[in-house]
DNA sequence: ACAAAAAATGTGCTCGAACACACTTAAATA
DNA sequence: TATTTAAGTGTGTTCGAGCACATTTTTTGT
């Protein structure tokens, strides 16, 4: 009743051969209409699901994927996709899948086209990227596909018909969740959105975080907010933050739209006679620390390890199982507080 | 260089034949020291990863697994449960997995020993079970371990060596996460948990978050709170909560420890003059429809889609692939405030 | 009508692990 | 020493899908 039926079960039901089955099937063609027909009425009455198991035995190449992110060491945002790509590895290390992970330097756009001639060379089957720079990401992107090597991204959004799916967040929609968090506790008062200049760009991030921040503010005009945008510089942080909130008294909230709160924090925390409300990203050591000590409010959590694991995972689900990998998959934006900090570290 | 090894491949390097590899590998004895030195000379040297897709083929017993949970038209809470339940189906359609759903009523102990009857009848090969009756619950498991069926529990622990594996939350700690959002969005003031009493007994799950909110603020005891439980039963909910917000006019925030905080949002957005701030759990519509209107401010998610998923995801695991299951999953303790509630929906 | 070409169909082998069973060699017993 | 018993080893088959190739049937052309 619930048995699983096998080629050989409809061939037998058809009154037919497996090879007329499998040529149905695959619609290799060279069927006669008459035993198409056949076939066709098995296949319609019984639910036939092939065995992936014995599908893939058969199938005995060696799959390559390389993944191109910025070295977690000049950058520790990335620190978390070490895991995620190690998870991902153990779990299909029983199967043909071979994973090789490529670092480049994110300040310099010479290093990530190079990386990608490096991939080039080794001629993988499929390629996961991490496109920080849009330019040279769509030039690569050209290439791999000249080379018929399969492109997804993660972390980053680019727009190409040529990348098959992409694993990221929602940024805009992550604007709007910090803003509901500053408008949940703060009732009235002066925010800040802070944007600490990175050597290198990651400037659509800040913006669509920026975006979807005053968005937020803008569906409720009826409240009490100011909503300053402030842009430190790296040498200057310190002294251009400090100034600011001299010159502001009102200043009741931050946000920090990239990983560096803690930063922020450490001014702010040497205030002792108010206190200023700050949400930003990443659960880094520093960030995370600050949370404990309820300097920092929420943390606005990226999962860049899920995101690498997920992006193996549709790669290797394509290759060994045939399976469609949805275009784009946007993961949940996950509120951090003290509390429940631990739950979403490693 | 990086070929995978097969159990030929052994056995010519170690100059023996495969049964006698088969032999060493999985310990069943009749194998000379001789041969076993040579074969586990061979072992220490590669890496040997038996392959699972060739290991799996010729195993085609088909796994039956029953999961036991009370009815979601009962309790809506259980509703996303269904989907888990779907999704972990489909996942394994094309493997030999048989998955069969049952409820009972949470409502009736009865119904509950009954369903356990029936699907012993059906003699699987395990069950996931919501043990919401302690007692009970003891009984089915070990009559269970008796007939040899493999037991996992998930949404509520139950302390069992006959258990091999537990999916649900630390209820103590979301009691804490709860405890950290109302201290971050109040200075001060008069805080009330509200458990609302059900007919069937959640007792343990609302202690243990009373439990881990008490014990949040009994850490910092220089905070200005006053905390009061408050025990509402089912008819006179809104009689009592009324009478008790009108006796309480400095109350601040209440904490609702189950799913029903939709009913006490009712009563207090009814209160013009003052905001109450509201702390729930579960993202069932009503809670949801609160949420966006700003009566509600956050809901904690215990994401029983996925613990129902995850739950036959090990279990598939263990059948299909002897992977080990970790004794307890602790599932993150999802923050949810308007804006990213879509996120955890469906 | 008959050969040749084309179309349709069936057969048999492969993948790797697992295990039953046949076989060989060594040890134990009378 | 002959014979039973045990220990050790190798061979061969199975699982289901996929595909190459052999075989059969049908169609086409002369």
């Amino acid at each position: 009743m619930n048995k699983k039926y096998t080629i050989k079960d409809i061939a037998k039901l058809a009154g037919v051969s497996k090879g007329t089955v499998d040529r149905v099937l695959h619609k290799r063609g060279k069927v006669s209409p008459l035993a198409l027909e056949k076939v066709n009425e098995v296949l319609n009455v019984i639910d036939y699901e092939p065995n992936l198991i014995a599908r893939n035995l058969k199938n005995n190449k060696i799959y390559q994927i390389c993944i191109l992110l910025p070295d977690p060491e000049i950058d520790p945002y990335w620190l978390p996709c070490i895991q995620g790509i190690k998870d991902a590895v153990q779990e299909f290390k029983a199967y043909n899948i071979l994973v090789e992970t490529f670092y480049f330097n994110p300040e310099k756009t010479k290093s990530f086209t190079n990386t990608n001639e490096t991939i080039i060379e080794k001629s993988p089957d499929a390629v996961l990227l991490a496109p920080l720079f849009h330019k040279e990401t769509l030039d690569a992107i050209k290439k791999y596909d000249s080379l018929n090597i399969i492109v997804n991204t993660f972390n980053n959004q680019v727009e190409s018909t040529l990348i098959k799916n992409f694993v990221g967040q929602d940024l805009f929609r992550s604007g709007r969740v910090a803003a509901k968090l500053l408008n949940t506790i703060l009732i009235r008062g002066h925010i800040a959105i802070i944007h600490i200049d990175e050597t290198y760009k990651n400037a659509i991030h800040m913006q669509e975080k920026e975006r979807g921040f005053r968005n937020y503010f803008s569906e409720k005009e009826d409240l009490d907010y100011k909503i300053t945008t402030l842009k430190l510089k790296s040498p200057n942080v310190e002294v251009t933050l400090k100034n600011f909130i001299s010159e502001n008294p009102d200043l009741a909230g931050v946000f920090i739209t990239t990983s560096k709160a803690y930063q922020i924090a450490k001014t702010i925390s040497e205030i002792k006679d108010k206190k200023i409300r700050i949400i930003g990203y990443d659960l880094i050591d520093e960030n995370v620390n600050n949370l404990n000590l309820g300097v920092i409010d929420f943390l606005i959590h990226q999962n860049q390890k899920r995101q690498a694991y997920l992006g193996i995972t549709y790669l290797v689900e394509h290759f060994l199982f045939h399976k469609e990998t949805p275009a784009v998959t946007l993961l949940p934006i996950d509120i951090i507080n003290s509390e429940n900090a631990d739950f979403y570290l490693e």
